[in-house]
RNA sequence: GCCUCCGUAGCUCAGUUGGAUAGAGCAUCGGACUUCUAAUCCGCAGGUCGCAGGUUCGAUUCCUGCCGGGGGCGCCA
């Protein structure tokens, strides 16, 4: 390994700093000791640990601060200068030549400076699992979306990262769903669906069933031959399938995600495992019958009347339900595909039912104890209203609509801003812009929260919005047109940091690593986003004041580019690790 | 009733896992354009961090109790 590659496992300066000072606190405290070092407002950095030790070693927080500083030794490499300040905390400044080498060798690494993972495993992402023969809707987006950005984060830092699209396609809906079907005919059900009319297709089905006895004899009828194999009712159930997810792919294209057919792991693919569930069950003693149902009682979850809650396992019909399928689902992820983790990118109202599932399937012994199974929950889309979002007529937003009026509003914007540009470049800009703007805005808050849907806000060009960090993009993409110099010409060089806003520019690109795996550890996009906006920020105001093509000298003007490029190469990948295009012009 | 999530500037949101004086962006107000894209930048102002206790050197952050809002609580998925 080369000594640049080995630099690189530790782009983020303070990270550096961070973990000089852990052996020096060690030293001083007697044992492992955290120094608690974080960016600071009055330095680079500050290491806090002193206080917090002072407390356990019986010494004024000062004085321990200075045994550390003694015992870390010549920081000189790294560091300008450190100061104890205040109560006990260290200030640190960088020094400006290290700041120079590291974004250099940041800039070296393929994957710019950001810290492989160190435990990489294989980790299944559950994430979108819109219905079928059911519209896609804005709860899907927040699943979609952020699912997709967890997946490419996930795998940048080498995780093996599974996709799984847990589809709605089984249960007793399909009875009335295929009688519907055979009722318009294959090719006329087959051209509705096709063209995206499924809200249609599914509210005239249920509308029969309520309506009409002998529908509803029919359906239920056809729920029994889909479950027992019936060849004609399995292919009509193919079709209504086929035709949703071909209008998904649709979906899926236009917000440029990276589910395929591939990932389809629909409710029904478990069903040859449903039986071998239960039998699991029975054998361990788990399973008990309650009015008629087969359950499992998980501990510590109870019902309105203080009574245990029951997981149900086999319906009292004898139907199963998806408790059951999702307890397949986890021996599936586990034991045939060899994931350790799985994530749920699930809406909030499911907590309960999986934290059960995974009371149930420890209980069970099928997911051992450092495998982790994580709920990653997300809270609602609200209109201006601040209630669920909804159409003008009331009912819930179509996910397809709303993506064409973000494009349609974006093509606008730059048609208007931009009017020189010819017709195909803005109808490709203006998809990455208005996909982008929707994303992001979905993104870039704490996602257990609910969120605001704000058209104007989020196609803005100022503030915390997508827009905001492609035109910082954009903007560099156009120096290096506007002097006719390719961006990888000048790779390899240090930038000069002589301007303030060079230096804090420079430091900011090496924070990306931190930033990458905050998103990381917390499984939180927006920290991701946060930063970006935070590099976009501390970039247009170094675009501002340092002038790069006239700039008063040649090496000035190659290290500013040299930052252009960094600072481009560094949002360009952060955006596409949110699933956001950069374009070059807009 | 029980469980759970949320409550930060007029609005929309951050706050790096307990650190110094709580930060952005809108909107308002005052400045900067024969431009490396002003789709931008610089500045002023704006706060009882829902309320009350507790833990400790130190709390927006952790604990308890209230208040307000969302969601969930047995055969839909």
């Amino acid at each position: 390994m080369s000594s640049g590659q080995n630099r690189a496992l530790m782009a983020d300066p303070i990270v550096s700093v961070a973990r000089r000072l852990e052996g020096a606190f060690a030293a001083v405290a007697g044992g492992p000791c955290d120094p608690v070092v974080r960016p600071s407002d009055r330095a680079d950095a500050q290491a806090n640990g002193a206080l917090a030790l002072a407390k356990t070693l019986g010494l004024p927080p000062r004085d321990v601060a200075q045994k550390a500083l003694d015992a870390a030794g010549d920081l000189s490499d790294m560091v300008e200068s450190t100061e104890i300040a205040g109560p006990g905390f260290v200030n640190v400044v960088f020094s400006t030549s290290f700041i120079a080498s590291e974004l250099s060798v940041a800039m070296g690494d393929a994957r710019l400076g950001v810290r492989a993972a160190d435990d990489a495993h294989t980790i299944v992402v559950d994430y979108s699992a819109p219905n079928v023969a059911k519209e896609m809707h804005v709860g899907h987006l927040r699943s979609t979306v952020i699912g997709d950005a967890l997946v490419r984060a996930l795998q940048y830092v080498g995780n093996t990262v599974i996709r799984e699209n847990h589809i709605g396609d089984w249960g007793t809906p399909f009875g009335m769903l295929i009688e519907h079907l055979i009722d318009l005919g294959e090719e006329n059900a087959a051209h509705e669906l096709g063209v995206g009319d499924l809200d249609g297709f599914y509210k005239e089905a249920r509308r029969k069933f309520e309506a009409d006895d002998a529908f509803k004899g029919r359906a239920r009828n056809r729920v029994v031959m889909l479950q027992s194999g019936d060849a004609d009712t399995l292919r009509l159930w193919q079709t209504l399938v086929n035709e949703s997810t071909r209008y998904f792919n649709k979906v899926y294209t236009q917000l440029d995600v990276l589910l395929t057919d591939d990932d389809l792991m629909g409710e029904s693919a478990y069903n040859p495992l449903l039986a071998e569930v239960v039998e699991r069950l029975r054998t361990k003693g788990l399973l008990e019958e309650s009015d008629g149902a087969e359950v499992v009682f998980p501990e510590g979850f109870t019902n309105r009347d203080n009574e245990p809650l029951p997981l149900i396992i086999r319906k009292g019909d004898g139907g199963y339900n998806y408790a059951t399928s999702d307890l397949a689902c986890v021996i599936d992820r586990v034991e045939r595909l060899g994931a350790q983790s799985m994530l749920y990118v699930v809406g909030a109202p499911q907590a309960q039912h999986l934290q059960m599932v995974e009371s149930v399937a420890r209980m069970a012994g099928w997911l051992p104890e450092k495998y982790v199974m994580n709920h990653v929950s997300f809270g609602s889309v609200l209109g201006s209203d601040k209630k669920i979002l909804k159409s003008r007529a009331g009912d819930t937003v179509k996910l397809a609509t709303l993506l064409d009026e973000a494009v349609e509003r974006a093509a606008s914007a730059v048609a208007e801003k931009n009017p020189d540009m010819s017709e195909s470049d803005r109808a490709h800009i203006a998809q990455m812009i208005g996909i982008g703007a929707v994303k992001y805005s979905d993104l870039c808050t704490d996602r257990v929260k609910d969120y605001v849907f704000d058209w104007d806000r989020m196609l803005s060009f100022e503030g915390n919005t997508a827009p905001y960090l492609q035109y910082a993009h954009a903007r560099i993409c156009s120096i290096f047109r506007r002097a006719g110099i390719e961006r990888s010409s000048i790779r390899g060089g240090q930038p000069l940091l002589n301007d303030p806003r060079e230096r804090a520019l420079a430091l900011r690109i090496l924070r990306f690593d931190s930033a990458v795996w905050e998103m990381i550890d917390t499984l939180s996009p927006h920290k991701l986003c946060t930063y970006l906006f935070d590099l976009a920020t501390d970039f247009t105001s170094f675009y501002e004041h340092c002038s790069v093509l006239k700039a008063e000298s040649d090496s000035i003007r190659d290290s500013r580019l040299t930052l252009c490029d960094s600072t481009a190469r560094t949002m360009e990948q952060g955006l596409a690790l949110l699933g956001i295009r950069a374009p070059e012009q807009m």
